[in-house]
DNA sequence: TAGATTGTTAATCGATTAACAATC
DNA sequence: TAGATTGTTAATCGATTAACAATC
């Protein structure tokens, strides 16, 4: 229900610890997880009982038991067709990124202006012309697109993304983009990750 | 001048509409700001008051210097050079990001144990074996690594990371990495964004 | 002048942390 | 049993929003 960004983001997290720090054990506790991640233990606990993940005293939680309510809270279990729109660098970078596969993301398509690279294909995807957009779109039921074009035309192909319906846009490119109410912009702002952390001590 | 995370990522947005959106323009309202971002506009005000910038009544920002600010505030202005560890897909497209030199980024090697891809440039920049790791990092005054490594590396690597004394890690792998205490983990979730968008009505 | 917009304070809201009883 | 750990409530903290006087 309402979790917040901050809590997908924690829960992502703890996800990963499961996957990959704890996945052979049994059982972990809420001190662990705050403690690799320098988080409060009670937020942990909380976060966790939102997954409806009981505990045991003395134990801590059942590691893939709460790995799989992670997934099913998250959606991870979800399939999700994408589109990438821009076969650029970033994209064709993208469209390499084998770990979208275990969210349950699946970039079906990618989508460029290029004549020379359209028609061709980038990790066995398709590169289709912006033209095809709309057809596409309804045919594999896309609501997702990741925007990967240049800044020049963010706020032009955007337009096209919405007439085709698309109701979630990745944006990985510097611009804020105008949209109708129905449409969620997420600002990939990769720069900003790295000024954060930079602004640590 | 204690930005938090959360200003952080919205000084970062108000400096891409300033770059794209009003970039002819010579003065911005909070309002503006406000409503293409969906954001309230005495959050807007606030913040950039944080940036020592004085608006006029009536007209709102002075755009180029609102820019500036940011720009000083942000550190977009000081050079931050780091290394690329792990020349595989991610690692490689980063360093064709050119973005990254508009915020003062600036990627100057490579490492990565695969012998077919040391001693060979990728966009111009050397990629290096683990081992001159050490002897680069004080060469060149490195503080920050971004972490491209499979995940079954992550941790290892770190390890070499924080004995060459890098003090960010900025971490694109799906790890939750063990470090002492004076080293800072950045995790780019990118998926935690994806989900986080997917979570918006 | 009237209207628009800033700068800032006070009020609200939500998220984080502390604390501790329950219990295995 | 004693110790460890959960689950949860209450307290604290910080961030967001509302409101409005100042002023160009």
């Amino acid at each position: 229900m309402g979790f917040s960004k901050k809590a997908i983001e924690r829960l992502t997290l703890y996800h990963c610890i499961l996957t990959h720090t704890v996945a052979e054990r049994d059982f972990v506790s809420s001190a662990e997880i705050a403690s690799l991640l320098k988080f409060d233990d009670s937020q942990v606990r909380k976060d966790i009982a939102a997954c409806h993940i009981i505990g045991k005293q003395k134990y801590g939680y059942p590691v893939s038991e709460l790995k799989t309510a992670i997934e099913k809270t998250l959606g991870f279990t979800k399939k999700k067709t994408v589109f990438i729109i821009g076969a650029g660098n970033l994209g064709s970078a993208l469209i390499k990124y084998t770990d979208f596969n275990d969210y349950g993301i699946e970039i079906c398509a990618l989508f460029d202006n290029d004549p020379q690279k359209i028609g061709k294909e980038i990790n066995g995807k398709m590169v289709y012309p912006m033209s095809k957009l709309t057809e596409l779109t309804a045919q594999y039921h896309v609501k997702t697109a990741i925007l990967t074009v240049p800044a020049q035309q963010a706020q032009n192909v955007t337009d096209v993304l919405v007439k085709s319906n698309i109701c979630f846009i990745w944006n990985f490119t510097p611009c804020v983009l105008k949209v109708p109410e129905n449409v969620v912009v997420h600002y990939e702002n990769i720069i900003s990750g790295f000024l954060q952390m930079q602004h640590e001590f």
